[in-house]
DNA sequence: AGCCTTATTGATCATATGATCTTTAAAAGA
DNA sequence: TCTTTTAAAGATCATATGATCAATAAGGCT
């Protein structure tokens, strides 16, 4: 890598010589150190030195531990940022308004959660915690199955004919084809459409076409 | 986690006072830290310590580096142990095998396809590499789209109505839902179909319906 | 049984890493 | 301007970790 002297600030190798002292109020140093770790951890995983964080940040690594009792309870802060607000609670009254068409709904809620967690930090953090073997990741796609999917099968059994209905596992497989598409471009990085949205809208089509309800 | 006295093999911790030392021909002792490599990067990543892995193996630390230069070789040999011969040679014949309804090859090819990647070691090392940035992965997966899914892309082309043809994206929804089983099961260890085959048995006949593709 | 080859061990090194603690200096208030 | 507070740096510690090497003993051969 290069060193660009137009791009100085949070750059991992921070060659300036004497990078003056700055003090800043804790909280903001706090939220300045999290966002930074969010993004280090992201890229190089959990495992993730905490004097290359410090160097990402441009700071000294014993300042982190000024902020953090240890490098778990850091982590642990990367997981609340991460994860907090994640699934906006909107979403489970939306679904089963069944004043808008099921179609809409679905085509709605995807395009919303796609913009949600094909996001760099949130899908590898979400997977380098899930190969640790993070109680959280359980937990939230529990939460995603109880808020979201549940309701979303209810949904198209209300909509759909009586020969086919659809089970629970025909549903994960709808939203794991989906969710693949942002594990090809972060996780992968693999060649994928800049706009998953059309790509969203065939998975969901062809999924209701399944089940026989009615494209409007 | 309790001592048993009947399963000293394999145990990650092996409290026996004297495990007497055991001279193995060299080929042999290569294969049994290959495969022990395997098992213990696949459950705690490629970062995993070079002295638990020993531990784990019921030999010294100092060992591995008779066998292997440094641990980034020995993680080389892990790669290709799981990755070598996954994708067998005949499925890029048999796929195009018009003799055979789609359909069916599609299943074969799937549920034969399934049953090599979902496996613990398979899913997680390729999960954990794809973190890492390894270019393996995106070999393989251009690979995979190359020698399978372009051909299988033509082969629905050739067997579905004129007004609507799926893309290579479509395609990949298809792949990335079945995937999605495996990732569930040994990613997130979340509760799975003991059987994967009949949800990936849906999942192909919703793909081929959505192309009119008589299912025969 | 005794010897020889070499697979395996045990001790050890250099560096990396999480964490602590004393010292320094930036910024606010008098 | 001087003082005070405390955010931040710098030095340092204890342990972890990859790697090396001389010493040991398992197992084949005569």
């Amino acid at each position: 890598m290069i060193t660009n002297p137009g791009m100085d600030l949070l750059k991992a190798d921070n060659n300036q010589p004497t990078a003056k002292r700055r003090r800043l109020p804790p909280d903001e140093r706090r939220q300045q150190i999290v966002d930074g770790a969010v993004a280090f951890f992201a890229e190089v995983g959990l495992d993730g030195k905490t004097r290359d964080l410090a160097k990402h940040l441009g700071i000294t690594q014993s300042l982190l531990f000024n902020y953090f009792e240890n490098k778990e309870s850091l982590i642990e802060a990367v997981y609340a940022q991460v994860y907090i607000d994640r699934l906006s609670p909107e979403w489970p009254h939306r679904l089963v308004d069944r004043s808008v068409p099921l179609r809409s709904r679905l085509l709605a809620f995807y395009n919303d959660y796609s913009k949600l967690i094909f996001e760099y930090a949130w899908m590898r953090i979400f997977m380098f915690s899930g190969l640790a073997g993070a109680e959280l990741n359980r937990r939230y796609l529990e939460h995603l199955n109880q808020m979201i999917l549940h309701p979303l099968l209810d949904e198209i059994h209300a909509a759909s004919s009586k020969s086919m209905m659809p089970d629970m596992e025909d549903l994960w497989n709808l939203h794991g084809g989906i969710v693949y598409i942002g594990i090809r471009q972060h996780i992968y990085r693999t060649p994928c459409p800049d706009d998953p949205s059309l790509a969203i809208e065939h998975a969901i089509d062809r999924f209701l076409q399944a089940f026989a309800v009615k494209l409007d």
